[in-house]
DNA sequence: GTCTATAATTAGATAGAC
DNA sequence: GTCTATCTAATTATAGAC
């Protein structure tokens, strides 16, 4: 008789390689973190993960792969946590200010989780093509979400829509790296997100 | 008889020297904007140079000092170039928003130069922890250059003016970096440093 | 599936002749 | 001062035993 359970999971085998798999991941954002990129050797990063490393290399192709690999994951987690918040219909603030505050909130937490990991991610690693190709896509999906948002807002009198989008996820998404990756020399997180969000939304209410 | 004129002067080998230097850094900036980082070898770069490897070490003591001293060229271009605006007081403008443009037209053409080597440098390299110190006191006079206009300047209404002032600084520094790196896709240089201008002064004029 | 040992590659840097 | 030839060192990645 076979199994009356056939709905897709996984096997106990699948689940122990996504946990190694897992596993090598935590150990790599540890290891670039620490190391950065060119000292963030393979070898290291299965000592930490507490595995050898020829097997290592039957879980990923070589170095960068992993690398990539949590790249992406960094990218779809900002992405997922945009949607999320944009998703959940009930508490979507309903003024400008608001709405602009939400999109930086996120980008703080999407950076503050590991910023010393995020500076060698995304200031001191190689970025393949495709991958290149694939932030732009996250980028240019951001812009079209905040370039839909003026449409509904009567208070939003900036010009070229499309453009002041781009000004609005880039400003966003840079200042919070920047701000997250050299410290809070300035302020404090708090203080920075409002002045953020202060001039983000002065600036699509019109000069 | 000595000569007349020992006023400091340097030398022919001395001239010679430096050209060969300069010959080296410019090789270095084109090997590295074209391979990127890693595939920017010391050999490659001598090669453009137009001479042997072992000459090359007789003027970089290793291949990051070339990386180092390409590093320290554009920042100090830029540090420069604002300076010799900011001193050029027959030109300097009264109004705020014309200032603001200053500083954005100063970081656009800095960068303009070569965006493609400018992304290898700040992008993809590992950055000695001298020059990060380097790169933050620079950032640190922008700040106080920044802070220092709004108290002649009435129509200035934002709060806590130092954290403004380094908001300020990131925001052109990035924001231009950013376009550069990453191609006109959403406007034209000229609309894009059009609506920096209009995101900094509307923010600075307080909400 | 995991390990150890090692091969293969390659770049950075130097030695020493001219 | 410049060159050629080479060395050293380190890393990625693989082979093959268990």
């Amino acid at each position: 008789m076979p199994p009356t359970t056939t709905q897709p999971r996984k096997t106990p085998k699948q689940e122990r390689s996504a946990a190694t798999r897992a596993r090598i991941l935590a150990a790599g954002a540890e290891v670039f973190g620490e190391h950065g990129y060119a000292a963030g050797t393979t070898n290291r990063i299965a000592e930490r993960a507490g595995l050898s490393i020829g097997s290592l290399y039957q879980y990923f192709p070589n170095k960068d792969a992993i690398l990539v690999q949590l790249m992406r994951d960094h990218v779809e987690a900002g992405v997922g946590e945009i949607a999320r918040r944009l998703g959940d219909v009930a508490g979507l603030p309903e003024g400008l200010e608001e709405r602009v505050a939400l999109f930086v909130d996120a980008a703080m937490a999407n950076h503050a989780g590991n910023p010393r990991l995020h500076r060698v991610l995304f200031e001191e690693s190689p970025v393949p093509a495709d991958l290149r190709a694939e932030l732009d896509r996250a980028e240019a999906w951001a812009v079209d979400v905040v370039a839909a948002m003026p449409a509904e807002e009567p208070s939003v009198r900036v010009g070229e829509p499309r453009l002041a989008a781009y000004v609005v996820v880039s400003t966003i998404e840079s200042l919070t790296h920047r701000y997250l990756a050299g410290g809070d020399r300035y302020g404090s997180p708090e203080a920075f997100a409002r002045h953020v969000v202060a001039m983000v939304t002065a600036y699509l209410r019109g000069a």
